[in-house]
DNA sequence: GTCTATACGTTGATAGAC
DNA sequence: GTCTATCAACGTATAGAC
């Protein structure tokens, strides 16, 4: 789940890592995700994270400059591991098919990556300053390269009109839900945590409900 | 926004609240829930809170019994609201229409009440451990009432057999998002903030990608 | 590279003057 | 009822021995 970051630390020594130094990385910024997807960059301390990894507080801040540091480099982690996960979803492909394979992917990642996910809506949810550096063009980008997808694909009759944005948004909204509400959706279903086929039915849901929503006949039908 | 909230202060006294003692848990109140949106619990300072409300730090102390207290009386107020907001949606109404009504509804109440849905999910991400002890009995009931529901609704052949569980849970992602996300939204729509027009657009699209992908009418259509 | 010791501000909370 | 003064605990961060 970790990959290479020393390359974006707050640390850039230039040097090539070594492997202490590379092993030790990784086992802070996991046990710092714990900590962030529960308490927040505010919440959390450094005191926690250094007990968790089971190192001296001091040596946290020998590997990050400082806790805004470490948490960027959770951060840059997070959106690095997002890159790799998801394909382009472009003009040619068919509809049904890209959207539906969209949907379980997110919702796989939502699965897979749950801190991810959680570290990432606190962050949103706290204002989100801290993306600002880290969300490159490509972003944005990607964004209104998908928008214009799904205006491609309504104004070619494909799907209906519905408006792009929006679509991303309910796209991202509900299926985000299943990571970030896991323990809200455990309590009301009397689950004590969710597990693979949870998951997969709820893929079917929600792929059935918006594909046909959008005047779309799903790719298994 | 704020309403009564004297009876289920930490301060159980007993005597009718003071009308000092009103103002002021009112006004703790409210700027503790800027706070809290933004940082959590453990992110929060009493300290911070007692600046923004214009008190000496340990005035919060004489009202709310310590930090949890304020933090619980802040959740309740939350929750009070909620259940003062949404009507019931049982299997005599129209399907299509008390859908739409809902989504409306819900989106409004995320415009309106922003903070309160993020303090709101940041409890939940963080583990809901607060809710446990303020989610009554009539919380479950009311989640099983609506997927029964939903359900009824399958079986009489009045709108597809979807899973009324997930479908809840498309309801409230979809919805929720808009006040959660509201920062990320604006990033990628290059917006401010969100306007009242800019979440009728988001509800008319939810309403008829949600009820066209139930197998519903819209009841403006 | 690694860890101990420590500096020093901020935290939640309280005691007690007014 | 209200506020000033203060406490012990914890926060981040660093200096310097090993």
């Amino acid at each position: 789940m970790t990959v290479e970051v020393s390359a974006h630390s707050a640390h850039p020594t230039g040097k090539p890592a070594g492997r202490i130094r590379q092993k030790n990385e990784e086992a802070i910024i996991q046990a710092a995700e714990d900590e962030f997807a529960r308490h927040g960059f505010k919440g959390t301390s450094m005191n926690t994270i250094a007990q968790n990894v089971g190192l001296p507080k001091a040596n946290l801040h020998y590997y990050f400059s400082n806790k805004l540091g470490l948490y960027q480099a959770v951060l840059a982690n997070i959106l690095e591991l997002w890159d790799s996960t998801f394909n382009s979803l472009t003009v040619d492909d068919d509809p049904a098919e890209a959207l539906a394979r969209y949907i379980r992917a997110k919702l796989e990642f939502s699965r897979r990556n749950p801190k991810a996910s959680r570290i990432y809506a606190m962050e949103v949810i706290s204002g989100g300053e801290n993306l600002s550096q880290l969300l490159n063009q490509d972003y944005l980008t990607w964004f209104r390269g998908r928008a214009a997808v799904f205006e491609a694909w309504s104004a070619a009759g494909k799907m209906d009109p519905v408006d792009p944005v929006h679509l991303i948004f309910l796209l991202w909204g509900s299926t985000q839900h299943y990571a970030d509400f896991a323990s809200q959706i455990c309590r009301v279903t009397g689950r004590s945590r969710l597990n693979k086929q949870d998951f997969e039915i709820a893929g079917d849901n929600l792929v059935r409900i918006i594909l046909k929503g959008c005047g779309l006949t799903p790719p298994t039908a």
